[in-house]
DNA sequence: ACCGCGTGGAGGTCAAGATCGGCGTGCTTC
DNA sequence: GAAGCACGCCGATCTTGACCTCCACGCGGT
């Protein structure tokens, strides 16, 4: 999606007015890529205000303060994550086909067309001590972790603190490998590494022993 | 180890004098408590030194600065998550076991005996941003996803790039899963989640197909 | 002309990193 | 025994970046 940033500072001058809506549209993208380049605490309201083409005091007019600024950010992107899995997961009763979906959620996360880098808002935020951004971080990761862990406790003979501590290795080794193929710069593409992953992942799921089975 | 922490200021007093290196050693233990509860942004140099006893220039007497004290940290956490993981590779020449025991270095990394929860600098730090906070934290994750790509290259059909996917996954999976277990209060031993992570993951690696064969 | 709205130049406030200038103790030397 | 030195230490303060606010301006609609 094209943003107001770029065109504004240059299109509408210093002092252009803008409807309220569209103003505060504005002020988020040119926040989300201060706070994405520079993390929340080397991003300055200063530096978001000239990115935005505007002066302090019309970013306090749309936002109470700075964290509330990153806090939107933040709601949105996890918004967009959660739908993505649960769009993933409800797409199917497949419980592979599961699995290649929640791992094609995460490489689509990080990798969006636009490149705006917004998932480390949500992976690789410098504000996770806050109880306000741990909330939402946590809250992201643990939906996921519950909806994977219902599919892995559905496919194997494992109780539940198993499932989920299997569900958990799963989303995190989507997260950071998701992360890592982006920073290599797509080493191989999108569709093998989801496909790859998924396999290594699902051949250690399925082959389980089911309920009532004997290990082997 | 016991730090001299906690007996310093009760037993020491202010102004009590110290040898220059045990005053280093129980400075660097204060800020480790402060860091690893606060991180990085949130953590006073005033915090630092009250928690040791001392004033704050006798912090600037042993540490250049801020972010000097805290890469002093990082530094000794990331040798010792190194040490482990490259014990546990040449302890075996076996790759299943080294998977075993790489995943046994994550799990014992977070849960050391101490509880002092020092592998949040590592893996939660809120400086990934600085570039010698960066290069340190990722030295550390590069190092055990090469080694390990090893492993699974050695095992797999699997090119350079393939490879090093599925070893940040792998690690990905290990760092996250440890630290949801020890969040979630351990909810199975350690022994358990590291064999059932292994199996997940072996199963997975060891099943796909070799040099020359056909997928399937 | 007036009002509402969106806006900005300037500045207040303060937390926190870092430094200044000096203190006190214990040991050595005369 | 006194003086000097080395070492470890600290109260007070400086400096500065950055969050947030004050007070007024300008434009467009009525």
């Amino acid at each position: 999606m094209s943003s107001l940033v770029g065109t504004d500072s240059s299109e509408l001058g210093r002092g252009a007015r803008l409807p309220r809506s569209a103003r505060r549209k504005q002020l988020l993208a040119a926040a989300q890529q201060v706070f994405v380049a520079n993390g929340y605490h080397a991003a300055a309201m200063d530096d978001i205000a000239e990115r935005a083409g505007v002066s302090k005091p019309v970013l306090y007019q749309h936002f109470p303060g700075k964290l509330e600024l990153y806090l939107a950010l933040l709601d949105t992107q996890a918004e967009m994550l959660g739908a993505a899995v649960n769009e993933a997961l409800a797409a199917t009763d497949d419980n592979r086909a599961r699995i290649h979906g929640v791992l094609t959620a995460y490489f689509e996360f990080v990798d969006r067309s636009d490149g705006d880098g917004a998932f480390r808002l949500i992976f690789e935020t410098d504000l996770g001590n806050d109880p306000a951004v741990r909330e939402r971080v946590e809250a992201v990761a643990q939906q996921t972790m519950q909806a994977v862990a219902d599919t892995v406790a559905g496919d194997t003979g494992l109780d539940r603190a198993q499932a989920e501590l299997l569900s958990t290795a799963l989303t995190g080794a989507a997260q950071v490998a998701a992360r890592w193929w982006l920073a290599e710069d797509r080493p191989i593409s999108q569709e093998d590494a989801v496909r790859l992953m998924e396999s290594l992942l699902w051949r250690g799921i399925s082959n389980f022993p089911r309920q009532g089975e004997a290990g082997h």
